[in-house]
DNA sequence: ATATTTGCAAAGCCTTTGCAGGGGA
DNA sequence: TCCCCTGCAAAGGCTTTGCAAATAT
């Protein structure tokens, strides 16, 4: 989760940057799922609209985040402990950590962690995904 | 995919051993689950079964699956290039590695990839999981 | 005889899609 | 004007579940 929250203005201006649209919706989203939120799930999306928005559908939802992924403003993460995808406004390269207890997420710099592999000559990797799962404590 | 196949007699002694029933069903499944097969997903044992079994239902197919894995001879995986879960006979830990030509997945020793994470304090991690990704030749 | 398992169909969960109405450029 | 976006509802893909009939011990 960003520290610093972009303001409307900012958010409008990245909006067109990319090429869309900035509808008050997806304006609203943006506002929620780039400063506010931490990797949250469509659903939870979905219900900081309903309490935030004047109206705005589910599909819309759907809609909006693929769009900001597709213009890589935000990132979709699957792990195999949910069956939900979560977006993520970390779109540098990271890992993630999954708190068992909880099932929340955290990013994990990629500093954090070494890497090498040496597989056989029939692979040539071109990415390496990590993912942590433990106990975090306070 | 285990070069050793189990005979229909070493597969009834192994259910039985984990407390399971050796229906008809179940023996077909692990056979082709736990020698042949490499990697399925449900779909692909109940293709299977649709050619080698006189009868076999969806629910018996994913039901056997399930009972597979919570008496663990047999992993689940899922993986995000795919929305399915996969089946794994290999219960031991290892990687994965995703061909990104074909989606298939290759299974990858521990020993061939050195993970250390210096993560902060907060952080107890209980396990590691790494999901390598690239081209495979040949 | 009693407890499990199977098969079928229906339901569940998350996500996508079709289409008509509405709003922005 | 014209195109894109939104909302609604329906559909889609994968997996699970309820229940009655069949099977196993």
């Amino acid at each position: 989760m960003k520290t610093v929250c972009l303001t409307p203005q900012e958010i409008e201006k990245a909006l067109i940057d990319k090429g869309v649209q900035p509808t008050a919706q997806r304006i609203a989203i943006c506002r929620y799922v780039l400063c506010e939120a931490d990797h949250p799930t469509a659903e939870q999306v979905k219900e900081w609209a309903d309490k935030n928005f004047p109206k705005m559908s589910l599909a819309t939802v759907y809609n909006t985040l693929n769009t900001l992924v597709d213009v890589e403003l935000l990132s979709e993460v699957k792990l195999p402990h949910s069956d939900k995808v979560m977006y993520d406004n970390n779109i540098h390269k990271h890992y993630h950590f999954i708190d068992e207890e909880s099932g929340k997420l955290y990013d994990i710099d990629p500093d954090e962690v070494e890497v090498s592999a040496r597989l056989k000559r029939k692979f040539k990797i071109r990415d390496i995904k990590v993912v942590l799962r433990g106990k975090v404590t306070g």
